[in-house]
DNA sequence: CTGAAAGCGCTAACAA
DNA sequence: TTGTTAGCGCTTTCAG
């Protein structure tokens, strides 16, 4: 563990090529031209020092720091990790860098790695908030001072952009294929889904209700265990069939290891439908019939809205539309068979 | 997006509160006592102000940043996110701050990752390598530049620090349940490995060849997709029965997964053990028999090691003991039966 | 206990 | 094309 004693600086490099400040930074940024042999020489004695630019002290003085913030709920939900992961590879393209914090699902850690970002002067922020009228005060803030994106998950009046996908029309997607391949009267639907503190929860709830009015309806959180518990309390009322649509992909794995753990069939006895089609969820057995969210393009709308080009008049909210993927564990009507 | 149009600077709450930037700066910190009522006309006049500290001026005067970086390969890898879900969970317990990175699986991007984050003057840097070999330059230079960690992953001569778990004891775990709980002639030992790029892939692999010598090996990449190819491959082959001993929980997923698809039972004809026991992956149908990361603890320690009271003489290589967790994909003998 | 002044490392105006 | 100078926002000597 050689630490290097003394920090080079640019002004030892300046010293070493025999030139001045300025030009040793213009020769390693390529900011101005300038001739091509003295660029050599700053470059040769840069190399020979080891120097190494100091981001903070470049920030300080252009007044920006090329950095966007990622602030995520928790990296243990797979699925905000793969945003993260996504929207990394896509920002990886430009001359930014996205640097990622966890709020440990706690509205006060995120607002603390919000103020904690803005303090160090990050260009844009994109949050996927942990709560829809918690968040809010976190994000007002971020909106002041940079360029604030909300990911997923909505919080009303804010003043930051949105990009996510449009879940009631996933959700009305889920609807038309149960109606279209599902016998209803043998499998009743059941939707399992997350208290709605965010936007997301909501509005997958919402469709729901208003395209099965009637249908029994549980709430708990976005975790793998909800699902698990859901599945059990279910079966533990007595269920032996149905079709459970589930709000998310994760909890959508809950109700798949239990419904199997305790000797029920799938898609033969439930099936199991998710939603957000993203990251390790995807490989469930049964595969999942699951609504895939355009994790690809939501990355890139949030780049575009961040990029030099200040996009004019943006639409404050961009909702892209998600597409329906079957999967074993809810199969179209050929293998279960139509109701009429 | 009202964006403020003034940075508000310390000197402007200075000139508000009739004192000098100085007083300011105490006030706001608490660096030194100063009298409480000037304090509080300080606190005021910022409160009035908006001001918030620029952590840019801060960090370049005083030399050091407060924030600990964090390179992960990939967070499409359950295990890594959660291993930076982890560290992030625990260093918040400090005044430290964890930005993560993700180098998209690339060791280009990795080296990128590493650099910018020195250049951003981390005070410490975390790395899960990417690779064995190929990440030992990057790993190098940050060494020389702060407090270097390699979590998870060894490359051998970095100068490093190195906090891991005890693989090779982990793996011999695996081979005292399987000798104890498993009948080898009816289920012969197949090992479902990665490509030892990652010192893990490597120790886990070698533990297993000299606890079951001869017994069969393949070996592929740390994702889903890989175990289920494996599965494949041991299916078409006519493998019928057996206990696949798989170098991560993510590979054991692919595995379960297609084994389950072709109608085979675990743990009734295929066992199926994993390794690393963190994050979702512990809800996997059935749930497995795993070896357990001590991730917490290895979070811990790192923590330690950058501590503000540098740990004199602290081991370069830290390893902790993990502990083998049993599920029913792979059940203690009272199900299965014994040999003799 | 408070203020004045210097300077962390860098780059952008302005001069030459 | 290159150099000089100033200053981004902050904290920390050093005086008082």
């Amino acid at each position: 563990m050689a630490r290097r004693t003394h920090r080079v600086t640019i002004s030892d490099v300046a010293a070493r090529a025999g030139v001045s400040p300025a030009t040793v930074s213009r020769a390693l940024t390529g900011s101005r031209p300038m001739s091509p042999e003295l660029a050599e020489r700053v470059r040769t004695a840069a190399q020979e020092l080891g120097y190494r630019v100091n981001l903070l002290g470049r920030a300080l003085r252009q007044q920006r720091s090329s950095v966007m913030g990622l602030v995520v709920p928790d990296l243990d939900n797979p699925f905000f990790a793969s945003l993260a992961e996504h929207l990394s590879r896509v920002v990886e393209t430009s001359d930014i860098e996205l640097l990622v914090a966890s709020a440990g699902d706690s509205v006060e850690t995120e607002r603390r790695m919000i103020s904690s970002f803005l303090d160090r002067q990050v260009d844009s922020l994109v949050v996927i908030p942990c709560d829809e009228v918690q968040s809010q005060g976190g994000l007002e803030e971020a909106t002041d001072h940079a360029v604030t994106v909300q990911l997923d998950r909505r919080v009303l009046e804010t003043g930051a952009y949105y990009v996510g996908c449009d879940n009631r029309y996933g959700m009305s997607l889920v609807a038309g294929h149960v109606r279209d391949d599902v016998d209803a009267e043998a499998q009743p639907v059941v939707f399992v889904g997350a208290e709605p503190r965010s936007s997301s929860a909501h509005e997958r709830l919402e469709e729901f209700r208003r395209q099965f009015p009637g249908s029994r309806v549980l709430l708990g959180t976005f975790d793998v265990r909800w699902g698990q518990q859901a599945a059990d309390r279910l079966l533990d009322a007595g269920m032996t069939r149905g079709t459970l649509v589930a709000a998310a992909d994760i909890i959508a794995l809950g109700l798949l290891s239990r419904l199997q753990a305790r000797g029920h069939r799938v898609p033969d006895d439930f099936r199991v439908i998710g939603f957000d089609g993203v990251g390790v969820t995807r490989l469930a057995h049964p595969e999942l019939t699951t609504v895939r969210q355009p994790v690809e393009e939501m990355s890139r709308r949030i780049l575009e809205l961040v990029g030099d080009l200040p996009v004019d008049g943006a639409e404050q909210e961009i909702r892209i539309r998600p597409t329906l993927v079957l999967g074993p564990s809810s199969p179209p009507a050929a293998r279960s068979g139509r109701r009429s």
